[in-house]
This record gives C-alpha cells, sequence and structure tokens, in this order.
DNA sequence: AGTCCATGGTTGTAGGTACAACTAATGGCG
DNA sequence: CGCCATTAGTTGTACCTACAACCATGGACT
C-alpha cells in the first residue's frame, strides 16, 4: 500500500513547491509583524479564541482544540500570559481535573490594541492581492485541505472553520 | 497609515481562520508522514534541491535561498546531514567565502528511498481531495501570496515558484 | 598597497514546540 | 465501596529555529 511509484506531475509539483514556499515563510512573517506588541501570532489567536468565547474564558483543553496546539504546548502559552496578566487560570467547578483560562481585563485590552495590527498585518500579506472570488476560492480549498488532514474532526469545530453550512459562510457546492 | 481601522469582512475572516489551522497543522503532519525515513520534511527539501541542481551541489546561500530558510539554519542543517553522510561541504574554489553542499552517494539513495514516502504523503493531505482544477487554482493563490511575502523576489527564484511564464523546472548555472 | 563596505558562513543564546512520562481527578462497573 | 481505564493538565527532555554578534573573504575605490 506504499509507494505509489508515480511521481507528482508538473502542476501538482509547482502547487506544492509554492505551498510549502508559503508554510515556510508566512508564519514568521506573521510573527514579525506582531512582535512590536510583544505578542506572538499564536498568542494573539489565544486571546481571541478566549475573546469570542462565552463568559471570556474557555477550558484548556478547547483552547488547545480551537487553536490548534497540542496540549502542552497550550499549557505553557497560558502560564506565559498569565505571567503577563493577560489571563488567568481557574479551576472548573464541575470537574476537578479542567481549567478556565479567563481573559483578564488587561488581556481584554491587549487584544483589542492589537486586533488592528494583526488585521493589517494579515490583509498586507495575504488578502490585499487576492480578489473576493479569490478569497472565497481560498477558504473553500483550505477547507478541502484541513479535511484530509483532520479526519477525526475533532479539532476543526471553529465556525470558521466548520463546513460551509452555516449562513454566515459563503455557499460552496457540498461535496 | 497604521490601523485601518475597519474589521475583516466575514469571508475574509473564515478564509485567514482556515489558512491558518493549516498552518499551523501541515508542517508538523508532514514531518510526521517521513519520520520513518529518519529524516525532516526540510531535510527532505533540501535533499530535493540538491538532487535537481547542476552537479548535485549548491552553494549553500543559494541553497537558503530555494528552501526558503535563512542561512544559521540551513548551516545547522547541512550540518546534521553531514554527520549523517548524506551531504559533503566542500570548499568553493572562484569564492573564498562560499562553499558547496554536495550530495553524496548515500545522500541519493536517501532522497530516491524517501522521495516516493514523501509524494505519498503530500498526496494523502494535500492533492487527493483536490481536483486538477482546484490545485492550479491552488498553485496560482499562493503565487500571488508570495510574490506579496517577498517584495524583493529574492526568494521566489526557483523554476516552481515563479511566474507561470515558463513551463519546465530547470537547473541553473551551478557555481 | 590600504581602507571600507558588502557578502558568505558560523556560532552563542534564547525561546518555542513535540513527545513521552507523570500526577490527579472522573466515571464506570463489579 | 473499590478497582481500573480514561481524561485534563503539567513537566522533563530534546530538538529546531530565529536573531544577533562574529570572523573571514572579496571587491571597489584611492
Amino acid at each position: 500500500m506504499t509507494s505509489t511509484e508515480t511521481a507528482l506531475r508538473q502542476p501538482e509539483r509547482v502547487a506544492v513547491a509554492r505551498l510549502h514556499a508559503m508554510l515556510e515563510l508566512l508564519p514568521t512573517a506573521l510573527d514579525k509583524q506582531l512582535a512590536g506588541e510583544s505578542l506572538t501570532a499564536f498568542e494573539f489567536t489565544l486571546l481571541e479564541a478566549l475573546w469570542e468565547a462565552d463568559g471570556r474564558r474557555l477550558r484548556l483543553s478547547a483552547l488547545a482544540s480551537r487553536t490548534n496546539a497540542t496540549l502542552p504546548r497550550l499549557s505553557r502559552v497560558v502560564t506565559g500570559l498569565e505571567r503577563k496578566g493577560l489571563v488567568e487560570r481557574t479551576a472548573c467547578p464541575e470537574d476537578g481535573r479542567a481549567f478556565n483560562a479567563t481573559l483578564t481585563d488587561a488581556g481584554m485590552e491587549a487584544f483589542l490594541a492589537t486586533r488592528p495590527v494583526h488585521a493589517d498585518a494579515v490583509r498586507a500579506m495575504i488578502l490585499d492581492g487576492l480578489t473576493d472570488e479569490e478569497i472565497d476560492s481560498l477558504a473553500a480549498l483550505t477547507l478541502k485541505i484541513l479535511a484530509r488532514l483532520d479526519p477525526d474532526r475533532r479539532l476543526t469545530i471553529t465556525a470558521c472553520l466548520a463546513d460551509p453550512v452555516d449562513a454566515s459562510c459563503p455557499a460552496d457546492p457540498a461535496p
């Protein structure tokens, strides 16, 4: 079942090479744009997830799922944000094992201050070069790839990642 | 001229969120598929670049450009591959500062052994879910994003990354 | 030749991430 | 009740990468 023995065709090679290049360049580029706010892109994503969450708090495991991070990684990042006073760990009443990460007021403030910077960076590096149709196309393509990456469908529960069924997302032909 | 003050629109948010998720998941997923060959995805990319190069060798800085890596990073990875016997550092005759990384026979062998594994992984995680048109679309989108990421155009010189004008992936003059 | 600057690479250091091993609490089931 | 498998999180360890500082060479210009 291994080794299809067939080499990739040229258009495939091109797409993969470019995708790979983007994978290599985009994350560090994004991080650099946010460096001025003393937040990493991942930390921002984390604050964003909490901001959108009910009661501005989320269980660590839920937060890990939403941000596509492993639990160890999330644990340490939350520790870091806690040290900066942007987040608080509070025990979960219903489950003695679980903890909630709660956005503090300072965390809210930091998030709101960083949001426009992040939005501008994303526009400058990704969106501004694309037409509306291309943006939709990008959303559709990434969804398809994500579906294969995460067959368990455990991770992609966030609204923006879900299937295009829900109203807020642009419709496209269902597979 | 900072802070556009305008929030991202919903389709933009969706595309960016999915792209971000992919950025988080794809690299580690690819690495895991290649773990059995005791090569990282980046090391494979590096061997691939050397394989395609004229005389199976490339100057370190050229190699860094092709693989979208910083020079320090490349230097260490080459050291690692050298230790494994897959690559050799040889001084460049024309330029006393420069070094060539040369693919050894063992390196060729390792590359050829890993190539089908890598191809299968790429197919399984990316290509198999997409139609030919979508693959072309992906290539076009990533090209547009790369163009904005690398305005200096220093990095994206590789044939597969260049503008869609040229069809083939020719080698270019060795050092 | 001599000076200055740019280029090619290497290494010190710091920070981030994955994996595995670990603790602790939950929930089922006899 | 008491045992066992599962789940939530934390931490030890190892690796990787970025940035900055560094050394050496090449090239231009006087």
